[in-house]
DNA sequence: CGAAATAATACTGCATCCATAATTATGAGA
DNA sequence: TCTCATAATTATGGATGCAGTATTATTTCG
């Protein structure tokens, strides 16, 4: 939401829990798998009580599940559950478009395109990661510009759980065109402050997302 | 969500953060004052390491905050969060509603006529504290026939927000009436089948609620 | 007498240690 | 050879100890 402190003395812990998320949603640390305290903090060179933290901080989160006794588990999300959260996201989304299209200043616009403008720029590149990287910032972008904090906040927790399960196969086939159509006609709405078209246009693009993913989970696994 | 094992061999630190969550809850914890580790610890009888686990759970929830070498303090939430998390609240149980609407059995409007008429007996009865409880229990029913965990998961989250203001006195004046008025209205449209209408009820008792918050902010503190 | 500098205190953060429970390995018996 | 019981190993959960920093108290100087 905003920095607690111009400059952060960040804890330890809160240090390793960024790692661990990195690696999570990397799947460098699987779905399912086994989160060994012992081997990551040699590999870190700390103690285990700062880990330990970091982990009751990852399961808050619902990226972990902490069995008692029984160790740290990666949490995976089943279909169902990206039924559910994409169905949640979209209706989150929507109103943030809604919003966005009443409050939007000129600036906003402007940088709302430029940021559109990268997305093309990545598409075209078929810079996959950049291409990730820019959706994320426009999806940012038309939060902020909705100035509900606590909406992105939501917002951003529920991504998390999507992140867990593999999103790098995301943008295959016509997918990456498809997206960018949407992303323009989002635009276009914006602009046009047409706050009901945006929403719609925005739920429409998520679930889209969803449907392009559970495409995904049907082909064989990498 | 659901009970992670049949019995729960729950975890200390989970102990912990329970209890206290009800003392902030319980607003014992005031928002803005500092927690002290130490005395706590000695309180319940147990190590600082299982006190300061809980409290790295609690700050991932929201309800304190952690300033690295300065300490745990409770948060609290200012008139315009509550405007922003309201905001969002009214959309996610107005859509549980919608969605209540459309999956409800016969048996799910029966269990829930029942609730709603304990809380119509606890509002005869002015036993504010069963009137709490009970509404808490409606909300909760509305969103099991919903049916879509996430939702119920993300909604549970913000209330914990809301319950950081003193909600204990929500209840004056003709709020408890007016109250059970919406909810009679949202029991019809769930019983006619009629999600847009039970929709947008929700919508205008949630807001509701944050209207009678408000008023009751303007008023001096107890 | 007030303000700044310095010393004392208290608390946080991390590491280490130990007890207990879970898992794996080993051995005995059918 | 397979199964069950027992022992050894390993990992987790909690307690304790210590270093470093923030805060408060005290002292000294203007």
């Amino acid at each position: 939401m905003n920095a607690p402190s111009p400059i952060a003395p960040l804890a330890l812990y809160q240090e390793v829990a960024e790692r661990l998320r990195q690696r999570i949603f990397a799947h460098e640390l699987k779905p399912g798998t086994w989160v060994d305290e012992q081997s990551l903090a040699e590999e870190y060179g700390i103690s285990r009580t700062p880990l330990r933290e970091a982990l009751k901080v990852l399961a808050a989160e619902g990226l972990v599940t902490l069995k008692p006794r029984r160790g740290c588990y990666v949490n995976q999300v089943s279909e169902s559950d990206l039924d559910e959260i994409f169905g949640v996201m979209s209706l989150l989304e929507s109103e943030a478009a809604r919003l966005a299209a009443a409050k939007a200043g000129k600036a906003d616009l402007t940088a709302l395109e430029a940021i559109h403008a990268g997305l093309e720029a990545a598409a075209q590149a078929r810079d996959i990661n950049r291409f990730f990287e820019a959706n994320q910032a426009f999806h940012r972008k038309v939060q902020d510009i909705a100035g509900n904090g606590w909406l992105t906040h939501v917002i951003d927790d529920l991504r998390k759980m999507i992140k867990l399960s593999r999103h790098h196969s995301l943008f295959g086939d016509g997918r990456l065109e498809q997206s960018l159509e949407e992303h323009r006609a989002i635009v276009a709405a914006l602009l046009e402050r047409d706050a009901e078209t945006a929403g719609r246009l925005m739920r429409e693009h998520i679930l889209s997302g969803r449907a392009a993913l559970q495409r995904m989970a049907a082909k064989p696994g990498p």
